[in-house]
DNA sequence: AGCACGCCGACT
DNA sequence: GTCGGCGTGCTC
């Protein structure tokens, strides 16, 4: 062996490893392998005791300090294999979120990892024939009907074998003269791809003055490829998605891809559409429901780069992208993309990595953008582009404020207050459309005991059960874990008959209407009613076509969604989000509303917006109220420096979750002590502040009890390395497990 | 996480 | 005398 010897070590992490066993562990390369294994390959190895795992390449190098090193055994296909951004970017997850390698892998690669080896994945393929030699006359006459027919289809060039089969031209027929050699067949890999072919009629791009010089000035960070981030902050109907399409354009033509992230697929319909229609093929959608196959090809039409411009849901973040250009999160503020599963990322944090890795720019999106970002803009990290003018040239909806109060002090319990069915009234009678919001957030729709006011709850969870009515059945559910039971016609408690249904959901508001209007069409939209894949987009589409006059419905209605014969939205509760013991209840219910508010008058006529609620001088509802998100600003950041709360400081949250709940008690108490001793001697320097230990405010679901100690600190290297310390120290408590959440979406 | 090793109680 | 409990400890 000369001593310029090909490098011979794999430095690898294991997947699949608890916590504290998850280091770098070096196996010999196989000569038979050496060109095959590489930084980001996934490899298999036996670790243990004979034990086969999977494990990620991080490094090869000359030798190993251990003498005695097992051999690298497999490797897997390697268009799975990690390149030098995406291997970064799995240990920066890994370093961030206190994700192990495996749980970092998981997220970053689109098939199960555990996938890669064993039975071999075939692509799926299509076959696709063309004319070979040209067939002299004397042959053509002595082929059968069909086959000449073939002949003739395939004149004006390559078919696939579906075209010529609804033409008519079995595959028999094919084959027979592919035997001949009349015609060639090769075999193409094709794509599975829900969103192909979807026809979407274009629509005007074109920009107004004011939003061509917010394009500018982005497209002008975009071109300096280095790492940026800006805020595109503007009204509803200010034109943000233009804006953002004209960006997406310059990138793309300097030769760089991107990615858009929207909160929810199923809700953004209309914006996936408005993208599928500009870019076509090169476009790739990614979201949850996605199945297996489907996302496999989009990651490698992606990686290929067949596919530059990527839109998705938040673990589209990860889409391996070439030439990453821009990174634009819509509608910014929305919680969905802080993932509460590991690995605990938000995406805006990758994003920025990402960025900063690949000279890209990060836009940032929002009508009522988060405090964090806000304030992030406000101190100059961000470039703040501000969109005033509602570029259709509508007014803003007037707002009413009706006093609950005033109802329930002339004895009227009902969702819908006289001021909300005055103007409902309105609308059936001008043949306009209504939306209503209802929030089912918080204690909406239970029964409890009228005289001992036992409230029902659910077995495995410490919530109320939520009441349900379908075509003859009255029932009970846990939304938390799906428990369902009949309604009890006496109180588990004292044994009364007297049972009632407090609040009110979706269903109630239904049945009330329905009672006050009988002639009015109503339908209803929430999780009940869009179990199916496209209901929402259904439904949807027979509300926008007028197929109905009031639409009913939770969150999912208050959504970019376009109806220009909506001129009346009226909010249940607009306190039900309010009150939240959670440090942004406020900030939601702020864009919330707002939100709920825009959906009214896009269209010609005018609209307007009713709020119910019992607390009407509260100041985020009149903030709202006004579409006043700067006031709304200014009061709600002062209150964060004061106490002290993001973007003034981190949260880290410690839980302690197990079934068996003296367990989960006895180990938050170890894991305090021993965190309140670290602090005392080796990280004294770090500033923390400690709250707990405390009962999550769902103490139990699913049968889980669920602990947690609080820490109020400052993000860092060391407190990242004190918290891991921690982790590997409990991690090996089987019965109960510590997990740690960076800024949780909720506390 | 697995799977060894290891040191104590009830069985062929 | 052995089989088997699950408490520590290690895995290149």
């Amino acid at each position: 062996m000369s001593p310029s010897a090909r490098p011979r070590v794999a430095r690898v992490r294991i997947i699949e490893l608890p916590y504290s066993a998850d280091r770098e562990y070096d196996y010999e390369i196989p000569e038979t392998l050496c060109d095959a294994v590489h930084k980001g390959s996934l490899v298999s190895v036996n670790f243990g005791a004979s034990q086969r795992r999977i494990a990620l390449v991080v490094d090869v190098v000359q030798s190993s300090e251990y003498d005695k090193l097992k051999p690298v055994l497999a490797v897997a296909d390697d268009r799975f294999s990690l390149d030098e951004e995406l291997l970064g970017l799995c240990m920066f997850l890994r370093e961030r979120t206190f994700a192990s390698t495996g749980e970092a892998v998981g997220a970053i690669l689109p098939p199960g990892v555990s996938k890669l080896f064993g039975s071999v994945r075939r692509d799926p393929v299509e076959r696709r024939y063309s004319l070979a030699a040209k067939p002299d006359d004397d042959i053509i006459r002595r082929l059968s009907k069909p086959a000449r027919h073939a002949l003739e289809l395939l004149e004006r060039g390559e078919l696939d074998e579906k075209t010529l089969n609804d033409d008519g031209v079995s595959r028999a027929v094919l084959k027979g003269l592919a035997d001949k050699g009349i015609i060639s067949v090769r075999s193409v890999e094709v794509y599975r791809n829900p969103y192909a072919g979807r026809l979407v009629e274009r629509s005007d791009d074109s920009l107004n003055d004011e939003q061509r010089q917010a394009s500018d000035t982005l497209c002008a960070l975009a071109d300096t490829h280095e790492a940026r981030a800006a805020l595109l902050y503007g009204v509803t109907g200010s034109g943000k998605t233009r804006v953002i399409k004209s960006v997406i354009d310059r990138v793309l033509a300097s030769g760089r891809g991107v990615i858009l992230l929207v909160p929810e697929i199923s809700l953004t319909g209309q914006t996936v559409d408005y993208f599928c229609g500009c870019y076509g093929d090169r476009l790739a959608v990614i979201h949850s429901s996605l199945s297996e196959g489907e996302r496999i090809d989009a990651w490698k039409r992606i990686r290929s780069g067949q596919a530059d411009v990527v839109i998705g849901t938040r673990s589209a973040i990860f889409a391996p992208v070439k030439r990453l250009g821009l990174i634009v999160i819509d509608e910014e503020q929305e919680h969905t993309y802080k993932s509460d599963m590991t690995p605990k990322y938000h995406a805006r944090d990758v994003a920025r990595y990402r960025a900063a890795k690949s000279g890209a720019l990060m836009l940032l999106s929002s009508a009522t953008p988060s405090l964090e970002s806000f304030w992030r803009a406000k101190m100059g990290s961000y470039t703040l582009v501000t969109l005033r003018e509602r570029g259709s040239g509508a007014p803003l909806p007037e707002v009413l404020i009706a006093d609950l109060r005033l109802d329930t002090s002339r004895g009227n319990i009902t969702p819908l207050g006289g001021l909300l069915r005055g103007e409902i009234e309105k609308n059936l009678a001008s043949n306009e459309q209504t939306i209503l919001f209802v929030s089912r957030r918080g204690y909406n729709n239970f029964v409890s005991c009228r005289m001992c006011g036992e409230v029902i709850t659910c077995p495995h969870c410490t919530v109320s059960l939520t009441y349900h009515r379908d075509a003859d059945n009255e029932l009970l559910k846990c939304h938390y874990c799906g428990y369902t039971q009949t309604v009890p016609d006496k109180c588990p408690k004292c044994g009364s008959p007297h049972l009632g249904r407090k609040g009110f959901g979706t269903q109630l508001v239904a049945e009330e209407l329905h009672e006050l209007y009988p002639d009015a069409r109503i339908t209803r939209m929430d999780a009940d009613s869009t179990t199916t894949k496209f209901s929402h987009e259904q439904i949807l589409a027979s509300f926008r076509a007028h197929e109905a006059d009031i639409l009913i419905g939770t969150q999912m209605v208050t959504k970019g969604h376009n109806f220009p014969d909506v001129t009346l939205v009226g909010v249940i509760s607009a306190d039900a989000a309010l009150y939240l013991d959670d440090f942004r209840a406020t900030e939601r219910t702020f864009a919330l509303l707002c939100q709920v508010i825009g959906r009214a008058g896009r269209g010609r006529r005018p609209g307007r917006a009713v709020l119910q609620t019992y607390s009407p001088e509260n100041d985020t509802i009149l903030k709202s109220a006004a579409q006043d998100y700067d006031g709304f600003y200014d009061g709600a950041i002062k209150l964060r420096q004061q106490l002290l709360f993001p973007p003034f400081c981190d949260f880290l949250l410690l839980g302690v979750n197990g079934e068996d709940e003296p367990e989960v008690l006895a180990t938050i108490l170890k894991v305090d002590a021993r965190l309140r001793e670290l602090i005392r001697s080796e990280y004294a320097d770090l500033p923390i502040y400690l709250f707990g230990p405390l009962e999550a405010p769902v103490y139990k679901v699913n049968n889980v009890y669920r602990m947690r100690i609080i820490m109020k600190c400052q993000q860092s290297r060391r407190l990242r390395e004190l918290i891991s310390r921690l982790l590997s120290e409990f991690a090996k408590c089987g019965k109960a497990h510590l997990t740690a959440d960076v800024n949780p979406s909720s506390l």
